[in-house]
DNA sequence: TACACTTGTGCACCCGCGTGCAAGAATTTT
DNA sequence: AAAATTCTTGCACGCGGGTGCACAAGTGTA
């Protein structure tokens, strides 16, 4: 493409309006004492000429971005593009824009960080779920973030700002739901284990079936949100169980999860879901409402999430944590 | 998290350590003219400051972002998931940060490539399929923008760069395939007609199909890539038809299309697939190696691919044109 | 020891724009 | 109509670091 070598800089613009560099500057400040007919010169002459103010030079002198990094652990979750995708558009409606840092990798998980700190972004926003301590330290060493945020996700550090649903009331919201259902033998699927135990959806249903039933539940866990670890635990868990040695209903921490169970379920053991199992997951990405899945879930209300992500951005958040957003359960037909 | 207001700079390391900030400079770069025990010096003094170099600063200076904008604009489709992945993680093993720019909403597509202008990214690169005329207008409109580069699709415009598969060649394949597959009434499914006739893997699959078995097959296309479209328009196509009425094989312009597809031809017609309707789709998703898809399709050489990128990014592409990848058929049970 | 020559280092100036202040222009007041 | 305000505008300086050149220091030779 025809390569415009000469930049067009606020110089030029003032020379063809003539007036003084500032003045344009002032004309593209929203509340800059400027006369209206200086500002039109301007802004004709700006037109004429294509310029557009560079954002790195006004980012280096005012020491704010408008540049939000998103640490994203795992690309195998089709939850994080619903995710990506609402943040990107509610940011840029914001006027920030995001950058996307790949964490998936370990060892080049803080180098990444780092990098994007080097941008002094205004923000990091980890929506990561796996995020142990080692890469939360490494995140909060990049001293030039100024905010660490832990999106859709519960976090007890204290140098981290959270914003996510309430996990409780989700948890008892699908509890209820399984044990009204006529549910009784439940079995809880985890994922990696790297959180405080009282922040887990594990530890919150299991207490909560408790308290209702009087009996505690089972789980079992895998080391990463993988479908296939799902696929491949739950084979071999059941594959030639007798069906009063199986659970009646699958509660899983996420859909992804949710979905290799069902899978499995279906095309290793050769059961029916719900009849034989019922599956519960978490997120209701888009998957789950596939004639195939059906899945019962729950959907976390992103929209407003990522707006009061933009509230503590701009520094008027309500409170430091902002992790009582309830969601709304999604019966479908998986249990 | 604790706010080192005070950030550290060239000149405070150049303090500490007892020469200029220049020679401070040179430490940091990698063929420069500067003596051992000074880099020394310099190094062990940023260390204890916890230097580490402004990139806004160095862009700014050096007109050189090593930053590039993923403009995605279909969040719907899982493959995206994969090649932001790739992408992201390749980039950066080259040195350069990914600013991901979402162009689903039409009327912000192009502000918000301005925007993305704005922070004098090295290049934008397209990985939306239903980039149409206006959309690339208005890419090409932002002049800052260094290179447009077209991704995982074929691209006429004369101002772009394309790096993607031989689609020629992976239509080929996939016709072969179906056709020694025994396969006799295909009928394809396109996505948005936004190309050129020509580049469009629906015509090459026409052309390819009408010169082998000397017959032209039906086609049918949706809007968008998006699976409910196809389920909903396979459904309504095919409910009530008998079986000498239908296809007996469903090739789709990718996975997502083909997937929709299998769920109405299951769910909503009670067919079976492949048996009564086979279907083959492209791009290789995740999901389409689940058990109960099991789509045939065609994988990309992702990872080539990005590196195809850099390369070009770097300015030692060695045509202008990288189009010619080879991807691999995958066969599976669909068809 | 004097000379040429190869490093190593410092410096002025630049990247493009923002901020605060002071001088100039326009407007109002008396 | 002169003085007091108020609105506009220009400018020095700074954000953090890169580049090319000139000079100082270090090395080698006669």
């Amino acid at each position: 493409m025809k390569q415009q070598d000469n930049q067009v800089t606020a110089d030029d613009v003032a020379a063809l309006a003539g007036v003084s560099r500032w003045t344009v500057n002032r004309a593209y400040k929203k509340d800059a004492s400027i006369s209206p007919k200086s500002r039109e010169k301007v802004m004709t002459a700006a037109e004429t000429l294509g310029y557009v103010p560079d954002l790195l030079a006004t980012s280096l002198a005012t020491d704010r971005t408008n540049l939000v990094a998103l640490l994203v652990d795992d690309f195998a979750n089709p939850h994080k593009l619903i995710m990506m995708e609402r943040l990107t558009r509610i940011l840029r409606k914001n006027g920030y824009d995001t950058l996307l840092v790949n964490t998936s990798d370990e060892e080049d998980a803080s180098a990444a960080l780092l990098n994007a700190s080097q941008r002094r972004v205004d923000a990091a926003v980890l929506i990561g779920v796996s995020f142990n301590d080692k890469s939360l330290k490494a995140a909060l060493g990049a001293k030039r973030v100024k905010k660490l945020i832990v999106f859709a996700r519960m976090s007890a550090n204290d140098n981290t700002i959270s914003i996510c649903c309430d996990d409780r009331a989700a948890m008892t919201a699908i509890t209820q739901y399984v044990v009204s259902s006529g549910y009784r033998k439940p079995l809880f699927l985890a994922g990696p284990q790297t959180h405080s135990a009282h922040l887990q959806r594990k530890e919150i249903f299991l207490s909560q079936w408790e308290s209702i039933t009087g009996e505690a539940p089972k789980f079992v866990a895998v080391d990463s949100y993988d479908p296939h670890l799902a696929y491949d635990l739950i084979t071999q868990m059941f594959r030639g169980k007798r069906k009063a040695e199986l659970p009646d209903i699958l509660v899983c921490e996420n859909d992804a999860l949710a979905m290799g169970a069902i899978d499995a379920i279906r095309f290793e053991l050769g059961l029916s879901v719900p009849d034989d199992i019922a599956v519960t997951g978490f997120d209701d990405v888009p998957q789950a409402s596939s004639p195939h899945y059906q899945l019962t879930t729950y959907r976390q209300p992103l929209t407003d999430m990522a707006h009061a992500l933009v509230d503590v951005l701009e520094g008027k958040a309500r409170s430091k944590n902002v992790n009582a957003f309830l969601g709304t359960l999604k019966a479908r037909t998986s249990a």
